[in-house]
DNA sequence: CGTACAACCGTACTCAACTACGGAGTCAAG
DNA sequence: CTTGACTCCGTAGTTGAGTACGGTTGTACG
């Protein structure tokens, strides 16, 4: 049963990522990094590939590698409520970054839509609510 | 008439920045350093004041401190036509920001639920989600 | 055996927008 | 005339997630 058979850049290219990525992981302990036979190259098993698209994912939906690193620890499934507070958490960071964005959307919109009706006005109402708050 | 007597302390004060924030603009070119009188302290006028506020102002729009510089450019209100561009680019990459964040939104909702609604599962959906896609 | 391509490793650099630090000089109040 | 706050200046550090560099081994192919 000889599963590690995988050079870092056959994982890099399985999981869609740099080799410099996964030793970057490696470094923060996300990644594990297998033993070196005595002037040899380290080999990999497929339980990387799967470890770094969970990270992948994980990075998809807003955690940070801080996060993932606490997702990792729960990664036997036994501890849903943990987890379910995690991403809470991190949803309610993800509404309060999307309040802001739709704040500056409808403002930019305001204003463009301003410009753009503009009866060529003397000053830029953009330039001018800038300027005057 | 001599507009020139706050200190950068008070034009910190006045626009809610920090003083190091101040220098660091002069610095990138995007505040004027007044004059240093010989063996003195600079004096500053209520246009800087003015400039610090419609930097933040930008900033609240989303605009980075290089787009700041463009739009500073821009501030005799004469040239509508570029300002709008500006904002609309802007507006295109916030929207795109926004789209981001409510796939996140979603996938992340419909997470929790799965874990709020499930019936003891033996493993932890959210992990299983991360695990395999 | 030679060549070319990987892997290994540590260190340093990137971006943005600051923030911190340390030492020297200046200024106003008491 | 001293004290304490403030200013000036340059340099270096912070955060997060990598990317780049450069030199040394390892390895697969012919």
């Amino acid at each position: 049963m000889k599963t590690e058979v995988l050079t870092i850049g056959q994982v890099a290219g399985q999981a869609s990522v740099h080799v410099e990525t996964i030793r970057y992981y490696q470094r923060l302990g996300l990644v594990p990094k297998p033993v070196r036979p005595l002037g040899g190259i380290r080999r990999y098993d497929q339980q990387t590939v799967t470890r770094l698209r969970f990270i992948k994912r994980s990075q998809q939906l807003g955690f940070t590698l801080d996060e993932v690193c606490s997702l990792l620890a729960l990664d036997d499934g036994q501890n849903c409520r943990a987890t379910r507070a995690l991403a809470e958490k991190k949803l309610v960071v993800i509404e309060e970054r999307l309040a802001d964005l739709m704040r500056m959307q409808k403002a930019l919109k305001k204003l463009t839509n301003k410009c753009a009706s503009g009866k060529r006005a003397r000053s830029c109402p953009i330039i001018v609510t800038l300027l005057n708050g």
